[in-house]
DNA sequence: ACGGTAAGCTACAGCCGTGTATCTGAGCAA
DNA sequence: TTGCTCAGATACACGGCTGTAGCTTACCGT
């Protein structure tokens, strides 16, 4: 007895939710390899019999949560930009990597003991739902209205600006000014594409 | 009774060789996260109360690790092959990656709940030693040397190579070939200091 | 108003890692 | 040879997470 519950009872898709949320959380926060029932419940402020009920081991939960997770923003390239619509691709890259969902991922994909499977999963749900990563969609769009040639849109081209952000992430663990960015798209993208900036 | 040692008795250097090897094998398998006392020792075929006498958790017995593995192998820059001598130099990065110390390292630096301590250590034993980056060792070389802009040769530039092959290590588990060296080289490294490949 | 569903609350046995406390016996030095 | 040091082998209590079971009770549809 005594009004030990303030709030009211969840159910369903608000349960669902608030548990999402969690476990999104708790993974950005310990990582997948610490991810427990346990932890999920406490930051649910749910059971964890309520838990086991939908789902058989954190990894499980965690999928799910991804599962059903906005999609990332993609970027719409402008007018006649490309320098900026770089920056701003960055820009989107980097507010994404310090969502709980961004995090999670991160945590997911340098998880020496990460199964395929939850590999896969990943990139179904994130990746594959985009039109590619974040520069390369602004980059195609300038190669095909012939701002550079395309036969220079390669792979690696596509790669450059996330993988040095994503390097600057790990090393300094602090997210990129705009400086930064600006400095990434002048000093090796826009190279890579035949475009030296004046 | 009964011959249960087949080995002898190791003892000092040769048993905290053994017990660092472990650590590290430990670490590059499992992540730093999944780092016990119980799976270092079992590695290492002591028990745990032998790594207690020394070390007072899993952190502790990692670190002394670092401090005490080989240094990684410096690029040599030849006399006038810039490209062949930036795929080395990257093929030396991916070499090392593929180490257990630099999964070890790998794990250290990806880990959401690491310690300022222990990424400090890191960077004290693992990369201060070092000139620099792998790729920025030769750049710096061939920029002294005149074959291209001193001043080309900025930070960002100088972490072109090491983050794109980050990228693809973490992307597809697999290391990179030779192939996709020489289209980083080709296609980001060398047209960021200016050099665009015939 | 009633009844079914499922959230919330214990409780419990089992496993694993922790940290400590002994005890033994191998290896080394004087 | 003697004696000290320290690796190796148990043993144990503790705490955390697991997976399951049982019960109560709030919510919701009919």
């Amino acid at each position: 007895m005594s009004e030990h519950n303030a709030r009211s009872r969840r159910r369903g898709e608000e349960l669902i939710n608030a548990i999402h949320t969690a476990v999104l959380e708790e993974v950005a926060e310990v990582g997948v390899a610490r991810l427990t029932m346990e932890g999920i419940g406490k930051r649910a402020a749910t059971p964890r019999t309520t838990l086991y009920r939908r789902w058989s081991d954190p990894i499980e939960v965690l999928l799910d949560a991804l599962y059903h997770m906005h999609p990332v923003e993609e970027p719409t390239p402008g007018a006649d930009d490309l320098r900026g619509d770089l920056v701003r691709a960055l820009r989107l890259m980097v507010d994404w990597a310090l969502t709980p969902a961004g995090r999670a991922v991160a945590s997911i994909l340098t998880d020496p003991k990460g199964s395929p499977r939850v590999h896969e999963a990943l990139f179904e749900r994130v990746f594959a739902n985009r039109g590619g990563t974040f520069t390369s969609t602004v980059l195609r769009h300038y190669a095909e209205r012939g701002h550079f040639p395309a036969e220079l849109l390669t792979p690696v081209v596509a790669d450059i600006g996330e993988a040095l952000v994503t390097k600057r992430l790990i090393d300094t663990g602090a997210p990129p000014s705009d400086a930064d960015l600006k400095a990434i798209v002048d000093q090796a993208i826009l190279p890579a594409v035949g475009l030296r900036p004046a």
